[in-house]
DNA sequence: CTGTTAGCGCTTTCAG
DNA sequence: CTGAAAGCGCTAACAG
């Protein structure tokens, strides 16, 4: 099986080499007949350009690269999901290189894409990383990156993450409307990105809506299950029992329907319970728990999309912005699913 | 900022442009102090190859496609852990396509492919796909691909995928060594294929160690909760109720575990469950769950290895064989995790 | 509207 | 041991 190239088919038609070439994309410059006999030719004997041809002739490859610490992991796997569907779409194709959370591994990965292999870099940084001198490298060869999930905040680039003030305060504001007066908050500890900005929504909400922050209502991971198991019980059995919970991390949903189950207390009946989740596990556990689900998709899309609409300009340039999107509430009413 | 190629180090150097390009492969052939010299002064300027060129020039692009159904899903996601990992070390780059089960997208992609982008495929087939003549096409352009979990049979080449009737026969012996004598067995409907398959593990357990197989023991998934639950209930709370439960699907050990709640019976004291899982969710319930988790990231890791073995050969030749690996049983205790 | 020509950056004979 | 030259397959001036 002879690999048919421009040249074949130019020699069977009698024609030019560019001819044929540009007869397969440009169009206009073409006289219409040729270009409708090339394009049969081309299609019958299964003609596909060589990519590698054209990317050295046009030093683009309309290819990307995602890298991220791990993929065995539902928030990057559908992160990818989403940066993939908008790349089929434009055209582009994705190669997945994994850290593995491994600075020296990082480096390596972003010191070979400086060969000109990809014309764009999305990336979340692992969580080694502190020094940006490879991602700095990077730019200066002039491949635009976007940083989804796991930014470097000193880097002039667009990062795109999930938006959890905004999330946690939609999500507090749902239990307030089931009617919740007293909420518990358990969360990861607050020097935590995440956990500080869960906990500053959901004070947020409870200040709107003229409910007291009360600090017994709030445990922290601990990183102990016992532990946490214990905590919780405790604010769940205290004098004033919470009649509602929002968990900041799928893990101490968990906890808590452990807690409720041997409490006797029921959900949502006793108590209304919300959780960001990414696994889903939480709402497998009990169907009528209420979960807010990180825009993971969304995220890899918006960020695949501000990369594409860079690259395919003339002055791929990107924007030195944050870009939050809000996660997904979804409801979950009582009815066993 | 200039991109540097050879032609730069060659001049800077006073040296020959294919001088240099042999000095930074192939050793022998070269005098060691231009090595040295080239060595350093390509580190010094930060030299990457451009693999376009390289790959036009030797038609080989060190470069495998991926494809599978979808990526949000543990499977998928850990084979591709195992693929990438091995792909690292091998020096290949992988490019990933999604077909989202679409048969028309797997064939457009498989189509492209033939452009000779990548050295070789690993691919799930999606669940629409009956006609392989796309598969065909690319095989005849001597593009090695190899199957993994979601098989063509009648594709010449190497299949990997789950030893699901060893994994089920393990799973109920282990049952059986914990001392279960009457084995219950919940399953998917054994005309799917590996519902059949963990069926048929499950039996010869059963008869190996001389223990009765009894029909009443068996609930099939009827993909509607409500009724799987009193199934399952009716079978837990049957005359004979039986002391090993196995889940050949996490949901239906779910399930279980909800209609040993309902019934007070506990786990695992009063009756021991074991269940094939890929999200681990169900251990997640009942820390003293014991889990047969598939081999996902061994399938990749072995599936690549494969590919990478015969593309570094001249002849690139894969056996037409199947090759199964076996889940791997995790114990767990009682502990609370 | 079509053909000729000159490379993209690299590897690989073939000479020396 | 090193250099000159050809060419991978394609595109983009530049002619005509």
């Amino acid at each position: 099986m002879t690999t048919v190239n421009l040249k074949h088919l130019a020699k069977e038609l009698g024609l030019a080499v560019s001819t044929v070439s540009r007869a397969l994309r440009d169009s206009y410059d073409i006289g219409d007949d040729t270009k409708k006999k090339v394009m049969a030719l081309a299609h019958k004997l299964n003609y596909e350009p060589n990519p590698y041809a054209s990317s050295l002739r046009k030093h683009k490859s309309k290819t990307i690269a995602v890298i991220v610490p791990e993929i065995a992991n539902n928030f990057f796997s559908l992160a990818i999901n989403g940066i993939e569907d908008v790349a089929q779409e434009k055209g582009y194709h994705v190669l997945i290189y994994l850290t593995h959370e491994n600075y020296a591994k990082e480096q390596s990965i972003t010191r070979y894409l400086q060969s000109g292999r990809v014309d764009g870099v999305l990336m979340s940084v692992s969580n080694e990383t502190n020094d940006i001198q490879h991602i700095h490298a990077l730019k200066q060869k002039n491949i635009p990156i976007v940083f989804f999930d796991r930014v470097c905040d000193n880097v002039d680039t667009t990062k795109v993450t999930t938006d959890d003030f905004e999330s946690a305060f939609k999500g507090t504001e749902h239990l307030i409307e089931q009617g919740c007066k007293n909420i518990a908050f358990f969360s990861v500890p607050s020097f935590v990105s995440i956990g500080n900005k869960r906990m500053l929504g959901y004070e947020e909400a409870l200040k709107m809506h003229k409910l007291k922050v009360n600090p017994n209502y709030v445990v922290y991971d601990t990183n102990n299950a016992e532990e946490n198991l214990k905590q919780v019980k405790r604010v769940l059995s205290g004098k004033k029992r919470p009649d509602g919970v929002f968990a900041s991390v799928e893990k101490l949903a968990i906890t808590t329907y452990h807690a409720c189950n041997e409490l006797g207390i029921q959900i949502p009946k006793d108590i209304k319970v919300i959780s960001f989740s990414n696994l889903n596990t939480a709402s497998l556990l009990n169907p009528s728990l209420t979960t807010i689900t990180q825009p993971a998709y969304d995220i890899g899309k918006r960020a695949a999309t501000i990369l594409f609409r860079s690259l395919d300009k003339k002055n791929a340039t990107i924007m030195n912005e944050k870009v939050t999107i809000a996660a997904t509430l979804i409801p979950r009413d009582s009815t066993r699913q």
